[in-house]
DNA sequence: ACCTGAACACCGTTCAAGT
DNA sequence: ACCTGAACACCGTTCAAGT
């Protein structure tokens, strides 16, 4: 229907082509995709067809495939970090605290397997993102000062806690990649009970209980 | 030069365009372009370009690209065990030779990063290859079985075995997996002394000495 | 039986052009 | 300033054809 000349206009304000925001439903929409089919599934022509834009309107706000991944990665280790502080903080920074922790992580993976992905694959792993970076830092981070503050408790050996990160950081990263590539029974709770198995043995170890 | 009729040809045997070993020669160039470009820098091209014939001969040897890296997988998981089970027996069946065992699992990924993504890709988790199913149990086999012997000796508390395998399989691989991708201290002997720490961490644990 | 070469559909990326 | 559409180089895969 016509409008009457010289009348306000009554489309969105102010974006010619499409919404201004262009660049937040890029990152959503290639998110939406890797959940559904896969980082292999994830086209540039697709993002585009999905928001409604050309295949390389894209090029105007990621300065190409890698940096619009890269996002995905850098928001992926924020929600990360943000659960993670949240399980410990909540199970009231303690053994008990400590353990939701864990729990709490290997859960992200499996509620989000192909943003995990993204997050830890090798492509990503060396590039040079200062974003990137701090956020996978400030998610390392909670798990350090959450063994260093049991430590001040007596809770946790003292030995150094940036070793004792990487072995536990380690071992749930290790549960959540098999798990979500479906190398461990395949039962979602099967994976809690060995995550939870593996939280008791982190802390009283293997040996017989006679050692 | 030209060879007087009806001699008896001096050309290689019975193979009227290339060596009858193809199969082989596709498979080592395969893994050397992987292992010099990582599995990105795999092209079916370049593997036919590199063995010096064309583009589509890959074709009558393997079912596609997956079926090409499915083989490499495979390799890489009989030589993981083999490596396993030396090292295993090597330390002497017990506590020397499971933690030998765990070092020498985070070394075959060090030594062979682009082989070790390969064998733990996603895209080849999930696809159904028997061989390459029944290669990768039998790495996971040498592990549950050096853990039952030591049980059997008391070395190792007797939860179940197979959970126990779970927990140390998801260890190991955690560090490799990191380690590889650069998102540990980048020194080899870092890596290495975080293994023996995180190995003698699962059989101690982590609660403070006078727990 | 085994390999070649052209062809197809698809991809990331570049660039001149539009508004 | 922001987006479009054609174009380029590259890829996996198919298929008719060669020997």
């Amino acid at each position: 229907m016509a409008r009457a000349a010289g009348s306000r206009p009554l489309r969105k304000p102010r974006n010619r082509y499409h919404h201004g925001s262009l660049e937040q439903a890029l990152l959503t929409a290639a998110l939406h995709i890797i959940q559904q089919h896969g980082v292999d599934g994830l086209t540039l022509r697709g993002v585009g067809k999905a928001v409604g834009v050309s295949q390389t309107a894209l090029y105007r706000h990621f300065a190409d495939k890698s940096a619009l991944l890269r996002r995905v990665a850098t928001e992926g280790f924020r929600k990360l970090r943000i659960g993670l502080i949240g399980a410990w903080e909540k199970g009231g920074r303690g053994r008990a605290g400590f353990e939701a922790m864990g729990e709490a992580y290997v859960r992200f993976a499996l509620e989000n397997p192909s943003h995990y992905r993204v997050m830890f694959s090798a492509a990503l792993a060396t590039v040079d993102d200062p974003e990137l970076t701090h956020e996978g830092a400030g998610a390392f981070q909670a798990l350090v000062d959450a063994i260093a503050e049991q430590q001040s408790h007596g809770l946790v050996r003292p030995d150094p806690p940036l070793q004792l990160a990487h072995f536990i950081w380690a071992l749930v990263h290790g549960i959540a990649m098999l798990a979500i590539d479906g190398r461990l029974p395949p039962q979602a709770n099967e994976v809690a009970a060995l995550t939870r198995f593996a939280i008791d043995r982190i802390r009283t170890g293997v040996a017989p209980a006679s050692r």
